[in-house]
DNA sequence: ATCATAGTTTACGTTAACGTAAACAGCAAG
DNA sequence: CTTGCTGTTTACGTTAACGTAAACTATGAT
């Protein structure tokens, strides 16, 4: 039960951006610190979307495809229409992900294929005598 | 052994991407298509390439990344410092794609959590006198 | 000859995601 | 009091990845 805040730096530089970076985020409203005063205090909350939003760059989202995902994942609604909606962004949401994860895959394994490669390139340089 | 080639706007619609894009992408070296008189003849290199670019466009690679990663599918070099830059690199760039599909394999079964509990929600809606 | 179609070059415009700089506030230490 | 640190707002600058428009060329059809 420990209201733990941090300030701008702290977040900062435990994610590794920068203080524009959190003030940029937060005119997206991808965080919403409170205030102390005119100082920025961010709580657990903050911490989570900004966990959410810095994942969804890896990904290579945009800001605007980040804020609709980090939105829903907190208040869907729950009237029908708004689940059905919901749902039909998750599944198209989805179907983007599962192509990723293809495309990662292949990359990967040509990734290793090149390792290897390379590998027995550089035996051949250290080990002359083989294949010669 | 047929050495079929495309005209600009044949690739760019297979590709769903347009001329300009082509255009750009040649700029910067990601195709190299020869020419008749002043227009571009792309071969099946320059459509393998395009290809490669697009993949890495999805996993949301910069185009210069993209560069560097084609350039070094099709020529390592040889020397032994060659191949070991070369090997460095792959590996950098093994660890960031790995790391990414840890990232989306956490997004894919939150994803699949969110669609659970919106069908669950669905399905109250149609049969309320479950649970209500 | 003229028109449509596909292509070209050159160059300025646009959007996203910040970077960077200027000018100022609040507070603690020397 | 002033120096230093952390933070603030405002606003212009920058890079990437194209879009868009203008002006021109080449070719085949009518």
């Amino acid at each position: 039960m420990n209201p733990r805040t941090w300030s701008i730096s702290e977040l900062a530089e435990e994610f590794n951006i920068t203080p524009r970076t959190l003030r940029f985020y937060e005119d997206h409203r991808i965080v919403n610190p409170l205030r102390d005063g005119q100082k920025r205090i961010y709580t657990h909350r903050d911490r989570t979307r900004l966990k959410l939003a810095l994942r969804g760059k890896r990904l290579g989202l945009q800001l605007s495809e980040i804020c609709s995902l980090i939105g829903m994942y907190e208040g869907p609604g729950s009237t029908q229409p708004q689940l059905e909606t919901y749902l039909s962004i998750l599944t198209r949401h989805k179907q983007q992900l599962l192509q990723q994860k293809q495309d990662l895959d292949q990359t990967l394994s040509e990734i290793d294929e090149q390792e290897k490669n390379c590998l027995a390139l550089l035996r051949q340089i250290h080990d002359p005598a083989t294949g010669a």
